[in-house]
DNA sequence: CTCCGTGCAAATACTTTGCAAAGCG
DNA sequence: CGCTTTGCAAAGTATTTGCACGGAG
């Protein structure tokens, strides 16, 4: 079951894509990495960026919120949170607070038969930037 | 703001696809129905199926989970509600019980100027099937 | 020297779209 | 008939992968 945990290489793309991802609360997507660090990294590749994202987050090190908009979009904030995506811009926000309570996560794995490992809350509607513009 | 409202005509094998995502609890998606009715409709066409789906889902027919594996999931039970995703084999089931209060989430749209059109609950972890795998 | 990390481009995978033909009202 | 729906194939978009080369240990 366990990976044979392969050797890594220190890499300063790879430090300055987890640094751009922990440096945002903006829930960056791929593209948004590459644009951010192609002036500093002008060799950068858009596959570098996609094969170390997909690798920090299998190794837990970042989050990913899954897809809005058709794109992917990481979390630099590993502590289980809520989030918020407007319909409109596609903006992801997070919201403080906690939206689920375990024992009822806890009740419900037992009740089913599985185990489960994380709760996600998304909230969907119009952020205050695109109210305005709408009104 | 609102769309000029299109008028629309019956259509035998829009109401087979919606029918197919209504059948089954599997939160199917596009491919899926299209192969389920391929056998009946045998010129039915992939792209009928996605232009479809979408239809539905703006006008509220029928909901989507978001992408699970890369593909779009869809639900014919519009009734909010809350899923579990097995990370191993991708099924989606649904979960009884509401698990965030309203109350919350009306507080938290106020408190942070937003609106918010519905909260989604995703559960991730290991359905019982592929826990029996695995042992 | 031996693997690991990367650029580049080609390959995938899913979904959308243009267009001409067929269907509903 | 006029407007809608569809099949088909081509185009699009986001992401992954193969390979040869430069870099870390």
């Amino acid at each position: 079951m366990e990976q044979p945990e392969r050797k890594r290489n220190y890499s300063r793309k790879r430090e300055a894509i987890l640094g751009a991802v922990r440096s945002t609360t903006c829930h960056p997507t791929a593209e948004w990495v590459y644009r951010t660090l192609k002036p500093d990294y002008p060799d950068l590749s858009l596959g570098t960026v996609y094969r170390n994202l997909t690798q920090f987050k299998n190794d837990g090190v970042i989050a990913s919120l899954g897809t809005v908009g058709g794109q992917e979009r990481y979390d630099g904030n590993v502590m289980p949170h809520t989030h918020f995506v407007c319909s409109v811009c596609h903006a992801v926000l997070d919201v403080p607070g906690d939206f689920v309570s375990s024992r009822q996560v806890e009740e419900t794995a037992s009740r089913m038969g599985l185990r489960i490992d994380s709760s996600d809350v998304m909230l969907r509607g119009v952020c205050g930037k695109c109210l305005k513009k709408q009104k």
